[in-house]
DNA sequence: ACTACTATTAGTACCAGCTCTTAAAAAAGG
DNA sequence: CCTTTTTTAAGAGCTGGTACTAATAGTAGT
């Protein structure tokens, strides 16, 4: 039963993958196979043991956990000039893009044009009314995502600002921000 | 010592806050006391064993990573007729808002929209070419919003969907996105 | 000095969840 | 049938502990 090895380890791949925290013992039942198979399969797939798993995680956490202030800005903002011009940085990794054509989705180059539009707003409340957007060209995971915001113009309660996001001077996105502010309230 | 001790012991509990991944083995050697001290110690403490706490620190990474936007949907989908029509919740959560305002912030309304609209597409490639939209009324913490997806158009390779959502049956996002898609790639 | 008490250390048995090794049984293929 | 692959078993050892018992050191009270 060649095949039922292969997909057996397949399976406990993304079994594993899954679900981390899940001993030998536990696998074995689920697959209806001694804890010693299972072994010998983690083995040929070089997959750490529970612990070695948990601790991997962990250490993720660990490292992550002062690079993530579950911001207000998404992607980094590297020039801001309230109500007037603001620019930010977003790298698109694995977690922003589509898993089978690596492009980034959509709503994440909204969000990093979005917040740049909401942190350009020199007041209390900075809203979006609606927007205008445009996507000229996909962008594929590794690529460095350059937002530029420009305030275009300021009324009683409304503020536009255009965003263009570039990929090596590329334009990939561009929108126009109405946005509704308030000093009250 | 009484003195001693107590010293230890918040030192302990510092030592172990800052770098969580140490044996008792590893204290017992900082603080030139035996393994069973420090394991009295932690008993006093209430502070678990090393592997509990690696145990805690990933279970926090892994409730965050499963919490973030790793989904192909945001929202959870109840609805869903391929080239027609889609429905989907999202409830608005502390992790949505301004942290000040209690308002949720545009890209997540945008998000669920967006992939939304994605979905619909009966296609092996979607993406959203351009987007006009509007944030007709603010979304507060706690409130469920429902996005409806309608289909308007199919052409050679646009797709038009029109998205409403809704917070108790009043209307608080709508967006007309225009889809690229395409079977082949 | 004797006693009481706390703090510390030592030692033993046990546990989960493994690794590593040797070996045998079972299944599949030629 | 024999060979090879796959699976299972059995045993020793490891880490980082828990739980329990007991001995020892130090300190204060009377």
């Amino acid at each position: 039963m060649k095949r039922n090895k292969q997909e057996r380890q397949k399976l406990l791949q993304s079994t594993i993958e899954g679900t981390p925290f899940i001993t030998d013992e536990e696998l074995a039942k689920r697959f209806g196979v001694s804890v010693q198979t299972i072994r010998l399969d983690r083995l040929e797939l070089s997959i750490p043991e529970l612990r070695e798993r948990i601790k991997h995680v962990a250490q993720q956490q660990l490292d992550t956990v002062k690079a993530l202030p579950l911001e207000e800005v998404i992607g980094e903002m590297i020039d801001l000039q309230l109500d007037e011009a603001a620019i930010s940085i977003l790298d698109i990794q694995r977690e922003h893009v589509f898993s089978r054509t690596k492009i980034a989705r959509g709503h994440h180059l909204f969000a990093q044009a979005n917040s740049l539009a909401v942190a350009v707003i020199n007041d209390e409340l900075a809203l979006t009314a609606s927007a205008n957007i445009r996507f000229t060209r996909q962008v594929k995971e590794g690529e460095r995502v350059i937002a530029k915001a420009r305030v275009v113009s300021i009324e009683e309660a409304r503020t536009t600002v255009e965003v263009t996001s570039y990929v090596d001077k590329e334009a990939v996105f561009s929108g126009e921000f109405i946005m509704y502010r308030s000093t009250g309230e």
